[in-house]
DNA sequence: GGCTTATTGCAATTATTTTGTAACTAGACT
DNA sequence: AGTCTAGTTACAAAATAATTGCAATAAGCC
């Protein structure tokens, strides 16, 4: 709702747009308009939407839209995150009141427990509801990255 | 893969199941199971094809799957995770290579930056790669929680 | 302004998710 | 073991979402 700072965070998209050397055409702007503006993560359909109430934006099809966000993925310019349409057993450590993080790997998928140690874990969940932004739930933190296997070596 | 630790994982969901006092049908036995067996979190489509490739599990209604899990997710039997059809612009922060969580409200479905100072987030970040469990991507750290606003006061 | 080709719109296809209802069955109680 | 009954499921159909091929368009370059 910052109006200055929404219009920086749009001016480095654009920029970083520009800077992949993709064409700067209006779909492209309009989809990346939208996720600027927007606080929370949008699906295509939520962006397709949002273009279309838009009545100062050109109405975008939604096929261009599916393709505009695979490719803005690909250069690095968003971010895919929580959607929530997979599954996993409450963790195994839950029972025992383990402390532990779920770790997905963006390559190959695979979610693995990763236990860490209190004296590690205890300030960042210390912090964080001291800070007052955020109350991460304990049992189910997650976090994006590489596996193992698929960290790539360089 | 590790037999016995499969049967324990089974065993424990099971009587988690059991212990919510839902009927113990061989349709909910079966995407536990299915569940249970795989070491990533499963798509309704994935946990359906899984079903019905063991020839020992009876064939279920994908129907019945998303009921399942939703009514699943309710007794916090199982964890939605990590899919990926949402988007966010790629971090404020990164561009001055500050380092953030990504923490995204399961209520309000929300995202939002939360800064961690690297006196808190070092040492996990460090541990993470010296485990060789897993390797989290600095600038994607995913957080599940609640928002301060979406915050129950109990 | 005209050229070139990356990109989009359109339309059709395919996949996924949801919903209503009749049939079924797990658990309880004889 | 048989019967009852509410909770579940299967089936079919509808709604929604995602993908694809190709002709039309327009962005960037001269």
């Amino acid at each position: 709702m910052e109006c200055s700072n929404q219009s920086t965070v749009y001016k480095n998209a654009y920029d970083a747009l520009k800077a992949t050397g993709l064409r700067l055409t209006k779909a492209r702007i309009a989809v990346l308009k939208s996720l600027c503006n927007s606080e929370q993560p949008l699906s295509p359909k939520m962006i397709h939407t949002a273009i279309l109430k838009n009545s100062s934006s050109p109405s975008i099809d939604q096929a261009s839209i599916y393709r505009i966000l695979e490719i803005f993925c690909e250069k690095e310019l968003i971010h895919e995150v929580y959607s929530g349409n997979r599954y996993v057993i409450c963790s195994r450590s839950e029972a025992t009141h383990e402390r532990h993080l779920i770790a997905h790997c963006k390559n190959c998928h695979k979610s693995q427990d990763v236990h860490i140690p209190d004296a590690i874990l205890n300030p960042l969940i210390w912090y964080l509801n001291d800070s007052e932004e955020f109350h991460a739930s304990i049992h189910h933190i997650q976090l994006d990255g590489l596996c193992f296997n698929c960290k790539s070596p360089s």
